[in-house]
DNA sequence: GAGCACTGC
């Protein structure tokens, strides 16, 4: 199960007999065998496809057989927040208690479990910080780790502590999920002869035929292809819902525009397409149009990112057309900067996004590349490990006491040069020290607060410069996400509103005016809509700030209270504590260049745009066809970087 | 002048 909208695709259901419905999951024909599996061997793997139950029904199988008979867990990570929390709902109603008793969940900021809970839903990163405190995870007999073939750096970190636990904790079970065929890596990986003893199960699915169609010879241009792919499907194929995956916002943009305007030429015999984007940058509303149902006459076609392939899930889709690319964000560990390239995506993609065409009936498949092309494609993606910015991973395995990063037994190892970098940028910022050891208590407290580790640092420096109460604001605002609200239909008005919350300060202290308003306005619902504002975000960062509170009292530098005169640039200050390395200097053309030299575009819909400041910091930094844009800007001083960057010849 | 895959503590 990994269903965004698990919640509303099993409503319907719920109304039958719950106990046949669960006899009737394709893993039920295998819950004596798995249960003999684990009962014998440390680890099990299974393969098993979307729906075949696994998520929902084998805590259940534990808990049922005494595996928490003596007070301990049944643990089940899952990639998303959403799925941990409507799976723990699902099973809960199965097991006809409420959400928080037997059974319950617990993600970032947010927990639902008790005393008697005994199967624990979670995201896979809330088991890992568990591990800083519970560090042989003592109070689970059994861990699932869900989706690992989705090979996140969470998921990769898990797999590399889990095998050291085993070792040391004999009692212990772990339950690796996977829908990839390839388990057999996996299995070699946590072997150990007379240690570690696996075992391999397979679930036949429930899985639908789904026809695949090749082109016969390459596509000079897929957007095109997929138009074509699309008005042919309509024209010569039965009915049924259309999902095009493509790579980004602007060739989807461009879909939907082009499959408007042929509406035009469409014959009267023919179904009416209705074309409807699915990207992250779509509202919450705006993506629940995709779920909306049609009459007979009209025909949806969704042209959608990544985001259909594993974490949003639509019923009723019979044809698939697959571009054969996606975005992926590439960490340069050199400059520090992202990059966003499009690359050919791998044959467990291409499985997957074919998978998404037989969920409730058979299907079609249509690639928009040969044959010859997918027998090229790797089997699987690379992992994440192997190109991001490590910092964060580095930080935790420092903090569980690793004095050499490569003890660690990684699934596989990442590039050393990634390593290096993310231990130089834990240097600077002061939490690691010259034998690389955590700085007590910089390094201490910033590796226990639930924030990016810049964000940490920043808030912890806020003491010195008295603005504790304005930085606790500002990063739970900050890691809530965009608090603007721009609907495509309204933006005119939109921008008027938030040019009323700006402050010359720039992005930053903007968010904060936007958040300080929201909370004295005692988090209005109305008062948000009326200003275009994004009002999920502003109560996920009441509840922020909410939980990181009682951090700051521990470590002594909780606010008193709001300290009234204090100057705004003070904060900018102090954020640069954490940010000093993301500064640039506006040159004489009136274009921006990083302090290392590379030029930046300050993103359209910051508030510091063309606006002429020297000096500015900003938050992120993302490079896209050849050009660097930073978001997140702020004016600072020259001066205020005196103590980060030292000239050569001062004594 | 426009301009950014997906997650998460």
């Amino acid at each position: 199960m990994e269903d965004e909208f698990a919640i509303q695709s099993f409503k319907p259901a719920l109304s039958t007999n719950l106990t046949l419905q669960k006899k009737l999951l394709p893993i039920f024909k295998y819950r004596e065998q798995l249960l003999y599996a684990i009962e014998t061997f440390q680890v099990t793997l299974i393969h098993g496809h979307t729906g075949c139950g696994k998520t929902t029904q084998l805590p259940q199988y534990l808990y049922e057989t005494g595996w928490t008979k003596d007070g301990k867990i049944i643990g089940c990570t899952q990639p998303r927040r959403l799925v941990a929390r409507s799976v723990a709902a699902r099973v809960s109603e199965e097991l006809t208690t409420e959400v928080g008793k037997t059974c319950g969940y617990k993600i970032q900021f947010e927990h639902n479990i008790s005393d008697e809970t005994r199967i624990e839903y979670m995201t896979d990163g809330t088991l890992l910080k568990e591990i800083l405190t519970d560090p042989l995870l003592e109070r689970y007999s059994v861990i699932i780790i869900d989706e690992v073939h989705e090979r996140t750096i969470n998921i990769d970190l898990l797999l590399g502590i889990l095998k050291r636990i085993l070792i040391k904790r004999r009692d212990l079970r772990v339950i690796l999920a996977s829908a990839s065929a390839n388990i057999q890596k996996l299995n070699d990986f946590f072997y150990e002869k007379d240690k570690i003893e696996t075992k391999s199960i397979s679930i036949e699915g429930k899985l639908f035929p789904v026809d695949v169609m090749y082109l016969e010879n390459p596509t000079e241009n897929y957007v095109n292809t997929a138009i074509e792919t699309v008005l042919n499907i309509n024209s010569s194929y039965p009915s049924g819902d259309i999902l095009v995956f493509l790579t980004d916002r602007r060739e989807i943009e461009e879909c939907v525009k082009r499959i408007e305007s042929s509406a035009v030429t469409t014959p009267d015999d023919l179904p009416m397409l209705v074309p409807l984007p699915l990207h992250s940058g779509l509202t919450l509303d705006e993506q629940l149009r995709v779920f909306e149902i049609y009459e007979n006459r009209f025909r949806k076609v969704i042209f959608s990112t990544n985001i259909a392939e594993a974490s949003v899930t639509i019923d009723g889709i019979v044809y698939v057309v697959d571009c054969g690319f996606c975005k992926q964000r590439i960490f340069n560990p050199y400059s520090r900067v992202s990059k966003l390239i499009r690359i050919p995506i791998s044959k467990s993609n291409a499985v997957q996004r074919m998978g998404r065409a037989g969920r409730t009936n058979s299907g079609k498949c249509f690639r928009l590349f040969p044959k010859t092309i997918y027998d090229s494609l790797k089997d699987e993606s690379d992992a994440e490990i192997s190109h991001s910015d490590l910092l964060p991973a580095v930080f935790f395995l420092k903090a569980i006491g690793l004095r050499n990063i490569y003890q660690f037994p990684f699934y596989i190892p990442p590039p050393t040069v990634h390593i290096i970098a993310a231990l130089e940028d834990l240097y600077f910022l002061g939490a690691i020290d010259d034998y690389s050891n955590l700085t007590d208590p910089t390094g201490l407290q910033m590796v226990e607060l639930p924030l990016d580790a810049r964000l940490s640092k920043a808030l912890l420096s806020s003491a010195s410069y008295d603005c504790t109460y304005a930085m606790l604001n500002i990063v739970s605002v900050m890691m809530a996400g965009d608090v603007f609200y721009r609907p495509s239909s309204n933006q005119y008005e939109a921008t008027a509103c938030h040019a009323t919350f700006t402050t010359e300060e720039g992005d930053i202290l903007t968010g904060l005016n936007v958040f300080e308003s929201f909370l004295n306005r005692r988090t209005d619902m109305k008062w948000c809509k009326a200003n275009f504002l994004n009002y999920n975000t502003l109560s996920h960062a009441s509840e922020i700030r909410k939980h990181i509170l009682p951090y700051l009292q521990r470590f002594h530098i909780s606010p008193e209270k709001r300290i009234r005169d204090i100057d705004p640039s003070k904060m900018i200050e102090c954020l640069l504590q954490g940010f000093f390395r993301n500064v640039a200097h506006l040159q004489d053309d009136g274009s921006y260049r990083t302090i290392l030299g590379s030029p930046v575009l300050v993103d359209h819909k910051s508030t510091l745009i063309n606006k002429g400041i020297p000096w500015i910091m900003f938050t992120s930094m993302v490079e896209y066809e050849g050009r660097a844009f930073i978001n997140g800007v702020s004016k600072i001083e020259s001066k205020w970087l005196e103590k980060f960057y030292h000239r050569k010849n001062k004594k």
